[in-house]
DNA sequence: ATTTTAAATGCAACTGTATTGCTTTTATAT
DNA sequence: ATATAAAAGCAATACAGTTGCATTTAAAAT
């Protein structure tokens, strides 16, 4: 089997991204988590690994290329999530829902869950639906009584 | 018929709050428009007559009465409608879909289309649903050929 | 009508997210 | 080994939103 390493070098190539070491690092953070991350959580534990201005950067060539998938939490702030297999750059097949903790304010990818399908006035076209839940995740039930 | 300042500052006393300029006049522009709106620009609309921090403290004011629901746009911007009746301090029942233009970026709240009900993994706890659709609004079918 | 007072406004400074322009570095092709 | 286009680094800036504090004012009390 091939590491891990290996086969995100391989992804920034289809991609036709040079290999570097802030987009490496960056995929390996985004693979190790559970819930969608921001450029100021990475910005955090990367330190001085990489600079602000080329996470933002980082970030934006991923969701260009359907890699990852961006999501507003409730401040605003933008949030990504590694794409399930299926997205490119032409097209993302991330229609699930995002499920928003109130308490631990992570952002996490039901993906199991899609979005049904939505009857809207005449004239209007819907291109795509993006469906924010927020309350208490599983982690946060018990602490919260 | 009573006129329109008449109705709106019996909604602020009813609510607790002062009949103030800024309010009264934060009431006028939100009623008169047709999809939502933000404090950048009830700030640039009213110039001197406010002060920034006024305005969003009149739209934090307001909200938490439950005389207005806050959606976000794609930037992560606040933006503000009017709430339909029912909504009150204790309770917004604003779920409806809200639909953002990607052509003329105006945010419009379906109140006719409710958000279905979900089924979440085991342990998750949904307390609110916010369902954006993104697309082409009405006005801006034609436009956009 | 005048005074009192709690609430609201205005102003200045600040925080945090995100962007832009430009220079330097580097991965990859030649 | 060299050339070059892409990416990274750095500085400055934009923009939404917040906080602390002094001043003003709507509404209540006298």
């Amino acid at each position: 089997m091939e590491n891990k390493t290996e086969r995100f070098e391989k992804l920034l190539v289809k991609n036709g991204l040079k290999r570097t070491a802030p987009r490496l690092q960056v995929l390996e953070i985004l693979s190790g988590r559970d819930s969608a991350t921001s450029q100021p959580y990475l910005e955090q534990v990367m330190g001085k690994d990489a600079d602000r201005v080329t996470l933002y950067r980082v970030l934006q060539a991923f969701e260009e290329k359907g890699i990852i998938h961006k999501v507003l939490d409730q401040q605003g702030t933008a949030n990504y999530a590694i794409c399930s297999d299926g997205c490119s750059a032409h097209e993302h097949h991330d229609e699930h829902v995002h499920f928003n903790c109130d308490n631990c304010h992570k952002i996490y990818c039901l993906d199991a869950v899609k979005i049904p399908a939505l009857k809207v006035p005449a004239g209007f076209k819907v291109e795509h639906l993006n469906l924010i839940a927020t309350g208490v995740c599983a982690n946060c039930a018990d602490k919260v009584n």
